[in-house]
DNA sequence: TTACATGCAAATGTTTTGCAAGGTT
DNA sequence: AACCTTGCAAAACATTTGCATGTAA
């Protein structure tokens, strides 16, 4: 079911680099979005000495064909999952940092009425949802 | 009906300093969240020599108390609304960055079944439509 | 061979921190 | 007087850019 890195890579028009391969690697074992550092660890770890710029314009390259999705969750900082995972949103725990995803999205029919109302074209949509997890509510 | 600023700030124990003043007018004249530079202009008009430790401490401040939001509309930066405003959301052209507001928000029950399930305490939502507005569809 | 990808260093933009001085209650 | 707020300079981060070099197709 999972698509092979390279392929995924083939498929979308990119050259086949090392680095690629191995950030989408790392992107389809996280089932949370990760960040550029988390990365940067992951490249380390498997002794490909990348750089951060690489790891950030490998991430635009994506970004550009659609692979990945680019989110922010009021951390300062981008956080990067893949594009080809279901449709979801994330529960962030705002004491653990603990990011949960959930699946229910039923803000289609809202997005008519806006579009309807408002004439504003919606592309995309970001929600989340801030709190406490169940750890963390103790 | 508009509070004068100097008793939101009384009423919210803060110090009553010609900073926090003049942020909170900004504030209450803009429908539109702001962002740190654009205080800081209206603060040089004003004549209020001002630093942007400043503001972004004056910020801090009013964020602590409750008085204002802190929004992330995936521009590299925050903005800032007061949080006295009727609940809404956001429609984020991403051609020419114009931001309006929608008041029509129907995630409560979405967010009682999401506790239920997850036993995640949700304690607010981020919800951003992004897209083309009006002017830039064309 | 050609166009694109990478590495390194330096720059940029936003936000934060330390510390001394100033202002509010 | 006590405590909070401000200003300035410097630091801390995340992200981007320029340019020379390397590499996939």
């Amino acid at each position: 079911m999972k698509i092979e890195p390279i392929q995924l890579i083939k498929n979308n028009h990119l050259k086949n680099t090392a680095a690629r391969v191995a950030i989408l690697e790392f992107l389809q074992k996280n089932s949370e979005p990760v960040d550029v550092l988390e990365i940067m660890n992951y490249l380390k770890k498997k002794d490909l000495k990348t750089n951060l710029t690489t790891v950030y314009r490998v991430l635009d390259s994506f970004l550009t064909v659609g692979l990945v999705k680019k989110l922010e969750l009021h951390e300062g900082k981008y956080r990067y999952e893949l594009s080809s995972l279901k449709h979801h949103h994330h529960l962030v725990c705002q004491n653990c940092g603990k990011i949960e995803d959930i699946e229910n999205c039923s803000l289609e029919t809202l997005e008519e009425k806006i579009t309807k109302r408002s004439e504003f074209l919606i592309k995309h949509h970001s929600l989340e949802f801030y709190g406490l997890c169940k750890d963390c509510r103790k």
